[in-house]
RNA sequence: GCGUCGGUGGUAGAGUGGUCAAUUACAACAGACUGUAAAUCUGUCGGCUUCGGCCUACGAAGGUUCAAAUCCUUCCCGGCGCA
């Protein structure tokens, strides 16, 4: 039994987007594809009833934080992700990859995984790996991450090793290679060091994976491993990271089942940075980019050939009041919503829009009521899911760049 | 009626002679959020301003003082106690 198959089924013209179907062991993923987040098994604020019913398809959970509670191994004995989260959809895995730049480089600063634009007297032109002195949360070793616990404080090494094993353990259908995301600000000989340790890291994961997939059992479910591409925002090393990582084979020959692109990007250069990797990474395996999900950035995206998105911007953005409409995001506590009898978006066709007004929402988040979020978040993943399940639609009629123009006209930021 | 305690910015509630346009919390107003340290965080929150300040404010009116939200007097209002 294959982990995973890939198919394209229609190519946009012009460009490097496809339309296709992953067949995964809990069933198929139409692409491209919005990914729900569930960091802790559990996408904030909403059942899998209500996830299946806004049309997702597929949930991510993450290794780091499910390691530390309530444990991988707890995860496994109580039957495996999809059992305990009762998602019985395709899953995915991050690797802690993420927690490596977001508890370690990022901790403490204003860096996000998008930052405005690169500003060269930002750049950190030196920096040791470990003890520079700045408060963090995550430090690179050798051989591996050190992780202090934001919940207790308790120290963990993660290895590719260890974070593979974690990810057999909690049994995602789809998991990724351990690596070091970077930030755009640091400098080209840090980012070569960086991506010569993601490389190794990778190869590491890769050669651990097999082994575990070679120990299952037959009644266990095989996983399908994804690489992960950084290289920053130098081209060479994009470029050379995708070959990398898409050649990279273990001595019996298994390779990457898909790709992941990571890194923190500079707005300015998100696009191109996955221009350089798509334009390289074999076109018959999926390819997800990380962590992203504003709606220019999917159509982005899916026009230079990318099949899979998870964001957290959909569900963080929705909890904290800032709500989808095609016209752009509004903040619905603002005062002049208030009173609005209207619903969040006519034509929409999501549960909160279809039954409730803009006003009782407010209502809602003024109140602090916990179904604000749930509601907030419904509609705010309809949105951006059929988003990109319209983009995928209108590849296959043909018309994915007069969408695109027309959404994009509509939609201020 | 007598006694007593108290009346502070939208609310609660600090402050009890100068360092007070007044701590703090909440509310209000706005902003941020892109592989979730996030149902979180940030800023503003008397008026005007050339951003140096200026003006008006701590129940009301007087007064003491170089200086009063803070001390004194009277009045108004509220709680409690006694008649």
């Amino acid at each position: 039994m294959k982990p995973l198959t890939f198919t394209i089924e229609k190519k946009l013209d012009g460009a490097l987007g496809r339309t296709g179907i992953i067949e995964t062991p809990h069933g198929v993923i139409h692409t491209p594809a919005f990914v729900t987040v569930g960091t802790k098994a559990t996408v904030k604020a909403l059942t899998p009833e209500m996830l299946a019913d806004l049309g997702a398809q597929v949930v991510l959970a993450n290794t780091y934080h499910l390691y530390l509670q309530p444990g991988d191994e707890f995860v496994a004995q109580a039957g495996g992700l999809h059992t305990f989260m009762n998602w019985q959809g395709p899953t995915m895995t991050d690797s802690g990859g993420f927690q490596v730049f977001s508890l370690g480089a990022a901790y403490g600063k204003e860096i996000g995984k998008v930052v405005k634009a690169v500003d060269p007297s930002m750049q950190i032109t030196e920096r040791s790996t470990a003890d520079d002195g700045v408060p963090r949360l995550a430090t690179i070793g050798n051989d591996g991450v050190s992780f202090r616990s934001h919940i207790d404080g308790s120290l963990h090494y993660i290895t590719p090793e260890k974070s593979i094993e974690i990810q057999h353990n909690l049994g995602a259908d789809m998991i990724f290679a351990f690596d070091e995301c970077t930030s755009p600000v640091e400098s080209d000989a840090y980012q070569e060091e960086a991506l010569d340790r993601t490389h190794a890291w990778a190869k590491r994961s890769l050669e651990r994976h097999e082994q575990l997939e070679k120990e299952k059992k037959d009644s266990q479910k095989p996983q399908a491993l994804f690489g992960v591409i950084q290289g920053g925002r130098n081209e060479l090393l994009r470029k050379k990271s995708a070959q990398a990582i898409a050649d990279m084979q273990t001595q019996e020959g298994r390779s990457f089942d898909g790709f992941g692109i990571g890194g923190s990007f500079a707005k300015e250069d998100m696009a191109t940075a996955v221009k350089w990797v798509n334009g390289v990474l074999p076109e018959d395996k999926p390819r997800h980019l990380l962590g992203i999900g504003e709606p220019e950035d999917l159509f982005m995206g899916v026009e230079q050939g990318v099949d899979l998105f998870d964001c957290v911007a959909p569900t963080r953005l929705g909890r904290n009041g800032t709500l989808h409409t095609a016209q752009g995001k509004i903040n619905i506590l603002n005062t002049q919503y208030q009173k609005d009898f209207t619903p969040i978006e006519h034509g929409c066709g999501c549960y909160t829009c279809t039954h409730y007004t803009r006003a009782y929402v407010a209502h809602l988040f003024r109140a602090k009521e916990m179904l604000a979020g749930t509601l907030a978040s419904i509609h705010n993943l309809y949105f951006i899911i059929h988003l990109v399940d319209t983009m995928r639609e209108k590849i296959a009629d043909g018309t994915f760049f007069e969408f695109k123009k027309t959404f994009l006209e509509n939609y201020k930021k």
